[in-house]
DNA sequence: CCCTGCTCTTGAAACGTTTTAGCATCGCCA
DNA sequence: TGGCGATGCTAAAACGTTTCAAGAGCAGGG
């Protein structure tokens, strides 16, 4: 309540109650001992407004209860799925969460290395879009409090949730064949990131095994943002009008290029179909509804939460692990094909 | 490196520097000091991987360094602009943000204030959608160590930071009004809450001034999401068909009743015109671009980082200070007026 | 009446820092 | 040469908890 005079300590309380500051611990942290001294103990509290100093609790039980998430890119719904799905697993389990987002800046994920180190944090779950061998080999460091969400090395030891992106990609690219059309798109995002490359590969590869050529003038790479998948609309369609279809590396990209191709006239799915990844919610209630594939970021949340927590627990086993989620498409509007929808005028 | 053994204290980088923890304490937290024991205190620092302990030191210190922002929906882009803005702030001054979504669950923002209280961290930015009396009692208990977003009760003894949201509605409205709109609905947010009131209040001013009649069918509340837009269309138009602008009482929510509207092949802004209020980034590639009220939310943040950081370093007065920003009307595609557009079809 | 085995409670030692008071050491000036 | 500030260093006391060994009561059994 007053705020100008020091918070109460354990010794005023144990002062107070007349006890000593060991059975003000007790009470403070278990359900045992005699209900009397409890009952006075609990009054004392009251009175003096005393919450325990979780700073001086932490150093000496050597742990804070705490955890935090590093992402890319808050502004990015899927991270903010991801954050809600881990929030909750942590919190069932008695800890907080703090959100970090990187936002491209240098250093910016060292920084959250180091809170780690520094004993900010019990553990860190990590989403990093570039894990150079440095990042890495740190993370390998420390790899008894850490999970990462995201591709990292084979031989890295390190706790790891990932999701089969090429495959989901190649899913995307088939669903887009199969509906009939034969030139098919590709904007990604941010060159030389892990998810853009698998992506990539997962376009090449559905291409390939239908035959088809790739051609490298239809894959334009920016950045994962709508602004990213607006400006890739034009240099796509410069001087090529048989486009039938487009691929985006995300949805968030996806959502931009669907504003470009309106502002275009160009008709979704009459005349390009669009299909995105990652499944987040605006997806669902764009026009037209947009076709995706989800790589399942709540549950790749969860599953970090969960190897994390156990490790933090000391109930996991000593080797590092890998759990690898499949994607699953999802067809909406966006990339309803020609059968059903009929020739394109 | 090696995360079998414990991390190194300083007490083993005193023996192996063979100096006192005072002096390796010295190094690690001033330039002073002679050459050579600095010197060879690094190098024990390096050997052994040695890094300060951040618990201890706040401990000892009685400050963390870290202080918390509390958003109503980390989904909605303002507050990630917000926390942008802050975290910036924050950063220069050898501060670290960390980010809770309290997503409407009831008990959030308790749960946020308990941190503060248990010392976790040095201060609260808080942005409070309904600041029950019970809230704002607690924030005055603290309010050393505090900063509210948001308007809370005039005579509440807290920094604070607002925008006249009532004023931004008034004059929102009233340029649709000016571009020679007459009906005008509007599509508010979670009712009972702060921020809808004052804009319902700069609503019916707007309305009232130019001597028109308020018709409580025009008003439609839901939540602050861009689902609450896309739903709110359809009852505000149920045999209404003279409706010629909407205001909306955030972006977010512009942007679902934007979906709507061309899925009900209403022109915007040539049938209706239609203006939100917050000046997020999708608002400038959305399709028509979107006219809002900006409300400055990276301006406010900023505003609110530098009382809580100067009320922190002891640097701030005794009394509350209350700080409030003028909103600014930004006039975009989805609201150009008759005049310029011509009469609508 | 003493011993045994409980349950509660206490005092003190951590946890890993920062910080303060005081002690050497040193060069310098008178 | 003796005294005197600087300067650098150390020892020890915090910071506010948890935890552990040991003591104090107490009841019950022999």
């Amino acid at each position: 309540m007053n705020d100008k005079q020091k918070r109460a300590t354990i010794i005023d309380v144990a002062k107070r109650a007349g006890v000593s500051i060991g059975t003000v611990s007790r009470v403070v942290n278990t359900q045992a001992g005699p209900v009397a001294t409890r009952q006075r103990v609990l009054e004392a509290i009251a009175e003096l407004d005393y919450v325990p100093n979780h700073v001086a609790r932490s150093l000496k039980r050597r742990s804070t209860e705490q955890i935090a998430l590093v992402v890319p890119d808050i502004a990015n719904p899927v991270y903010v799925a991801m954050a809600k799905a881990i929030q909750q697993e942590a919190k069932e389990r008695g800890y907080r969460l703090s959100l970090m987002s990187t936002d491209d800046a240098p250093g910016e994920e060292d920084f959250a290395l180091d809170s780690l180190e520094q004993r900010r944090v019990d553990g860190l779950i990590i989403c990093s879009l570039k894990p150079t061998k440095k990042l890495v080999e740190r993370l390998e460091g420390v790899r008894q409090r850490v999970c990462v969400v995201g591709r990292v090395p084979e031989e890295a030891q390190v706790d790891n949730v990932r999701v089969d992106s090429t495959g989901g990609a190649q899913a995307a690219v088939q669903h887009l064949l199969d509906g009939g059309r034969r030139t098919i798109g590709f904007i990604n995002g941010a060159p030389e990131t892990v998810p853009a490359e698998t992506r990539l590969t997962g376009y090449r590869r559905a291409l390939e095994e239908n035959g088809l050529q790739v051609d490298d003038k239809l894959v334009v790479s920016g950045e994962f943002s709508m602004a990213g998948g607006y400006r890739a609309i034009d240099p796509l369609f410069a001087g090529r009008n048989e486009l039938d279809a487009i691929f985006c590396a995300n949805d968030v990209i996806a959502l931009g290029a669907l504003r470009r191709l309106r502002e275009l006239g160009i008709g979704v799915p009459e005349q390009v179909a669009l299909v995105g990844m990652d499944d987040i919610e605006l997806g669902k209630i764009s026009t037209p509804t947009l076709s995706t594939v989800s790589l399942l970021a709540e549950e790749r949340g969860r599953l970090a939460a969960e190897l994390l927590l156990e490790r933090l627990l000391g109930s996991a086993p000593d080797e590092s692990r890998k759990i690898t989620v499949t994607p699953r498409l999802i067809v909406r509007e966006s990339s309803t094909d020609y059968i059903r929808h009929g020739v394109p005028a």
